[in-house]
DNA sequence: CTGAAAGCGCTTACAG
DNA sequence: CTGAAAGCGCTTACAG
């Protein structure tokens, strides 16, 4: 019981002599002109001594709102996510609104069948962050705006130009003359990386003498490494190694290396995301630039706009190809 | 206003013919042996019906606990505090409580003097980590347990064993021969920094024929490439570079590319965390590894116990050596 | 088995 | 300038 024998509003008024509401007058920066300085003054002081602090939950109720808006993401380890919260905080704070963020309720734990929200679901808003294709019904009644999700037709959103993205990517690599490439994939189920492959399947059928060859892995190094080295084993092995994500990318890297191949000499390899991890690798990742901090900061807006009773209109953000150190024209084949 | 309209037990109550009591007890789970069966079915039914969600604000406001607690962290980008946040939320979890994440406001925004908590302090105790030194007075009369700030006097702490995993790294690259070490020091102003640089300093001037020099950077790869090249460029180079972090290392390895320098062969790197980046770099990085999510783990567990009215002992965790392909004996000096 | 009522701690008309 | 009172939406004794 936390906050059992914590003062509350009465304490205050007790201590100071005047009554529970002046003390909320006061404390609530609503007096000038409704109660004498001198009492505000032995308001505050008597607050002070205390060690008073409102009671959230009862401001709460009272107010109808809690100006606190919940990020629900599906991981805190992955980097995409620290700029989103940034971007979300950001257009928060100037309207008065607090941030928190959650993650993804391991349905393992707890039954999943309690109608009661989490406690943490006191909220005013939802901003729903690479959803897993079910998980929505947690907020029916919660206002909500999904990001990185896909779109959805009850529902704002705001996703990225994934598959501009992706085809730049493609374009990029088939421009430096690649036919055969490999689709390092996420095994993920979500919106982001469905699109990611059928984009780069379409490309590549669509062009003449292109091969695509997938491996799915999670998104990890050690994975991503198994995955990419069972691409480059194969008979006919890719000259570029598509990657879902620059972690992913990281881990072909290694399985380049394995094999002793250089990047990008004998393989090609892109990432996605363009994280710190990126420019960390050596060589320098060739990436698409996702605008994860943009992100944030028009979800919230979204968030916003339908908090005041607006319809926001789905937003796509571009990403865009940013073309470093890991993306070479393939060696030229051997005679047979 | 974003919970005007909901419909309330109240509503539900009228829709389904019952008293608001009958209705919270219902939903609550506690109805069996109290309320018939056909009556709690046909409240579900209502429930269903309207949509009928418990405002939390007020059902916080009755049992005086919001089973919810708040991670405090200074930055969501830094790979290290999803790990800290998994192990709070597993162990908290267990206990039925949901844990959330904020980073420290942006005192540039909005005033920071207000006696009011924030909206998100609607909450039973707080985990705080990595504070700057200062921030603690927030808190003042919430349960709060310190994580990675150092000891305190009248506040709960869970620290990693610093000093001893600085100590090893020094150890272990002077045992490998170095003499000559630049420090790549975090500059930031944190408890962990500190003890970082101090046992640095200490064990290499317990060193005969030791030398340090120092450069500091903020955590991010471009700041610390400039630092680190600092230190390579000195007429005198180091040939270890112990960095506060393993982003840090990642900057140390660039700067070291650009001047030709291999690493390990003429410098030896280390870093500090084992983060994920560690093992991607080439070389894999010789680091510390520091148990974070057993971090967040012991963190929760002690705050439940101060929330139980205990006085939980101050926690240590040691940090593990890890070597691995960024250091390697010194060059042979050539002769004068 | 069911309902009327108290009360959690606030904010804010309203009365004086 | 100040206070008494209503009411936010729950949970939980208590009475019947």
């Amino acid at each position: 019981m936390p906050l059992a024998g914590r003062p509350t509003s009465k304490d205050v008024a007790q201590e100071a002599g005047v009554s529970q509401s002046t003390v909320s007058l006061v404390l609530g920066g609503k007096w000038s002109g409704r109660v004498s300085p001198a009492t505000a003054r032995s308001v505050r002081v008597a607050a002070e001594r205390l060690g008073y602090r409102p009671n959230p939950a009862a401001r709460n109720l009272r107010l109808g709102t809690t100006r606190t808006v919940l990020l629900m993401v599906p991981t805190l380890s992955a980097p995409f996510f620290g700029p989103v919260y940034t971007g979300a905080a950001r257009v928060a704070a100037r309207h008065g609104l607090g941030v928190v963020v959650s993650t993804w309720p391991d349905d393992a734990d707890g039954p999943a069948e309690s109608p009661f929200p989490a406690p943490h679901e006191a909220i005013d808003g939802v901003l729903a962050s690479s959803m897993p294709a079910a998980a929505l019904e947690r907020f029916q009644g919660t206002p909500a705006v999904l990001l990185d999700s896909g779109p959805h037709a009850d529902v704002p959103t705001v996703d990225f130009g994934v598959a501009d993205g992706m085809r730049a990517i493609a374009d990029h690599l088939t421009g430096l003359g690649h036919r055969r490439i490999g689709h390092v994939a996420a095994g993920v189920d979500q919106w982001t990386f469905r699109a990611r492959a059928e984009t780069l399947s379409a490309a590549v059928a669509a062009l003449p003498g292109g091969a695509l060859a997938r491996a799915a892995c999670a998104i990890d190094v050690a994975s991503a490494r198994d995955a990419a080295h069972r691409l480059l084993a194969r008979p006919d092995p890719p000259t570029a190694l598509v990657c879902d994500d620059d972690l992913i990318a990281a881990g072909a890297y290694k399985a380049a290396r394995a094999l002793g191949l250089d990047v990008p000499g004998e393989v090609s390899v892109t990432g996605f995301d363009d994280v710190l991890l990126a420019t960390a690798l050596e060589p320098e990742l060739t990436t698409v630039r996702l605008p994860a901090e943009e992100m944030g900061a028009q979800g919230m807006t979204a968030l916003l706009e339908l908090l005041d009773g607006g319809r926001p209109a789905p937003r796509v953000l571009p990403g865009r190809l940013v073309v470093r150190g890991s993306s070479a024209p393939p060696r030229a084949p051997l005679p047979p």
